[in-house]
DNA sequence: ATGGTTGTTGGACAA
């Protein structure tokens, strides 16, 4: 089974560019984050052309994921628990094939010295809350995402120019670790211990892209049954460089069928 | 470089 993340920064926005990825990488399951659209206004249909099985769970204008399948999706979830006031959508999760897949948003956090920071941090409490319990049902799980976390230095270009920021500061990176080390794996950094360069965001800005100056920020972090059966994970490039693109380009992480 | 870009939305806000 092959899994792919993307942050797509609008589903409206960038309908083609994802169809026609998906047309050639073809992955069984796909997280979307940043659909940017009400529940009701996904483009369905496009992706049920392909033969997905649809769930998004968006609001207007901001955030917004959705799970894709080729395969029957059930027990569906559609927040993280543990603070039902939270209006924004960032979570969906579902089972295929006796795997427990999610796509996530966590929330970005800048600036830090916001109310946005907290929450970014209370929502990962959250995230490691719910990894336990799923952890404790010793099932393969995959959680895929926009972590909006670089995880260590050698993920980010320019650590220095990131310090202060929320996706690189101390609290967060420990805070991501203590996720991680509830006994999870992530994936790509699991296969290529020494990579560098490898990004799966570049900001539109100041020439970000042909300069190579990006972060990697969307991962995929696997409970121990998922990592047994973990063969693959890679970021595809490709879709960054094309006209109208996202700012985010995919990963995809391949698990051997069970 | 107190800039730069993109998307939603129709002026800021978010990233």
């Amino acid at each position: 089974m092959r899994i792919a993340t993307w942050n797509v920064n609008s589903v409206k926005a960038r309908l083609p560019n994802v169809l026609a990825w998906l047309d050639k990488a073809g992955p069984d399951v796909v997280c979307l984050q940043e659909i940017k659209c009400e529940t009701g206004n996904f483009p369905a249909k496009d992706f049920e052309a392909m033969g997905y099985e649809v769930h998004a769970v968006g609001q207007k204008s901001y955030n917004g994921v959705a799970l894709l399948s080729k395969l029957p999706v059930t027990d569906l979830l559609t927040r993280l628990p543990g603070e039902p006031e939270d209006e924004q959508a960032r979570y969906v999760e579902g089972t295929v094939a006796g795997v427990r897949i999610a796509s996530l948003y966590l929330p970005n956090g800048n600036p830090v010295g916001s109310e946005k920071y907290p929450y970014k941090l209370r929502w990962m409490d959250r995230l490691k809350d719910h990894a336990q319990s799923l952890l404790k049902q010793e099932i393969p799980f995959v959680l895929g995402g926009d972590y909006n976390v670089i995880p260590e230095g050698r993920d980010c270009y320019d650590p220095a120019a990131w310090s202060e920021d929320a996706l690189f500061r101390r609290e967060t990176r420990a805070k991501f670790r203590e996720i991680v080390n509830l006994g999870l794996t992530e994936a790509f950094r699991a296969l290529h211990p020494t990579a560098e360069h490898a990004y799966s965001f570049w900001d539109y800005q100041a020439g970000a892209w042909p300069r190579d100056l990006g972060i990697r920020i969307d991962h995929f972090l696997l409970s121990p049954q998922a990592a047994d059966r973990l063969v693959a994970c890679d970021i595809d490039r490709e879709p960054r460089g094309q006209e109208k693109a996202s700012d985010h380009t995919p990963v995809v992480v391949e698990l051997t069928d069970a």
